[in-house]
DNA sequence: CGATCAGTTGAGACGCGTCAAATCATGTGG
DNA sequence: CCACATGATTTGACGCGTCTCAACTGATCG
């Protein structure tokens, strides 16, 4: 399987140089490929990998889970992001990690990565600096779900993940997959299934997106990332500006 | 100045393991100290700076400006912590970094850290590690602001800053300094003013806490890890429970 | 001793959560 | 092919909690 290797490289191009023996460092590694089902868990709250997982296709949901039951998204990947990089260094995982629609997810063993880093440190920051720019979006979702209203708020998750799929060339045009409930918006959002319907609505109404049938329609950019107070400098990508084009 | 490569090394030793050389390592590197006052801030929004810090007294916070000038303070550091060793690998400051009270800080440089990486690539992995424990906190702030009532939330912060601080020995008893103002705990845990102090006090006349003068006291810590929710496992810290006295 | 700023408290409005019902989409077995 | 069950989405009504605004108190300091 080439593919799962290119597609790891391609990402790290998006924020960082890597050299022909990074490269080839990159192609030694031996993975293993596993299919997720539709909101089947990857890891679990609690477990300790001996492995790191790269999506490959579809996306994948971090999530916390409450002591009612419920859960709190923390945020989503796509192709060509490392969902659980964490547990290279911190044992047991804190949160868990779940499949949003059909995954395809690969496997690299632990032990492979941190020899790797060893001897290409180069390499290792690349990684590293993957894992700020999650954290980095983690201090966004802080800012989201804290000092937004409700329809900036979904304004702002819908242009990030947009922005970010369309860095990775995996939109279709105008559309993304996404394909996620308005159960699960609510709780990445902080808010009531009901008042999902109704600021989805609103956004609807207001011609900025189409969003159903697990698929998002992107309709007035500039509009929508105004509304969402949405500035992708955060996301530390090399591309400037990448949605520029409302068509 | 052995002050500060202890600090650090104390820090690191709270979750990696640090080999002789890698100590010697740390005790090579040079720094400049500065003192800094009340709410200034020691980096902004927008800044590429090549050194990144290292608290060594005092506190110091993150936050978010917004558009309307208000703020949202993301994260508290005390000393031990690099709240900007992003900047190692990400070169624009997404967030700013201001004083809580008065501090005391050190700057590194970074060629200097990324070169010790290279040759000692353990340490470099407990740094990284450091910064995944960032992450971690980050993301139990998500939750915290997003799926929690407001007293549960308040509990939930003063219980993770308490419990890191006695994790460092910063505590004087059950007594943590804690410099900060009515509004930027709102600010922190996206509530108004009025809020945070009718919060304030119910949790007072719980014989939880108080809360005065920048000063927290902790009066029930099992009461209150209860109300907030508070389980330190997503702090990753190698004690298992400090703070199992109540006295 | 006023001035300033942080903390405290109250009253009212509004937004969101909760609950409930209705609609729609999808799939399954008779 | 229809009857039915299941689950997601949509909409409405209501109550509560939090924000807003404003006034008041209390400290600190020139």
């Amino acid at each position: 399987m080439e593919r799962v290797h290119r597609i790891l490289i391609d990402k790290l191009k998006e924020h960082s140089r890597i050299g022909h023996e990074d490269l080839a460092a990159i192609k030694a590694l031996s993975f293993t490929v596993r299919e997720l089902r539709r909101n089947e868990d990857f890891i679990r709250q609690g477990d300790t990998p001996k492995v790191s997982a790269l999506v490959i296709d579809g996306m994948v949901g971090r999530y916390h889970l409450l002591p009612n039951g419920r859960r709190q998204y923390l945020s989503f990947h796509m192709a060509g992001d490392m969902p659980d990089s964490q547990t290279l260094f911190l044992d047991r995982m804190d949160h868990a990690v779940c499949a949003i629609g059909t995954a395809l997810v690969a496997s690299i063993p632990h032990k492979q990565l941190t020899r790797t880093f060893e001897q290409r440190p180069q390499l290792g920051f690349a990684i590293w600096r993957e894992t700020l720019i999650d954290a980095a979006i983690f201090r966004e979702a802080i800012t989201n779900n804290s000092a937004r209203d409700m329809t900036a708020r979904m304004a702002h998750l819908f242009c990030e993940l947009f922005y970010r799929a369309e860095a990775s060339r995996l939109t279709r045009g105008r559309i993304l997959t996404l394909p996620i409930g308005l159960a699960q918006l609510g709780e990445t959002l902080g808010m009531a299934i009901a008042t999902v319907n109704r600021t989805l609505s609103e956004l609807r109404s207001a011609q900025t997106i189409e969003f159903r049938g697990g698929e998002l329609e992107m309709l007035d950019w500039s509009r929508l990332a105004e509304i969402g107070q949405f500035d992708p400098s955060y996301l530390h990508l090399r591309k400037a500006s990448l949605v520029a084009s409302d068509e």
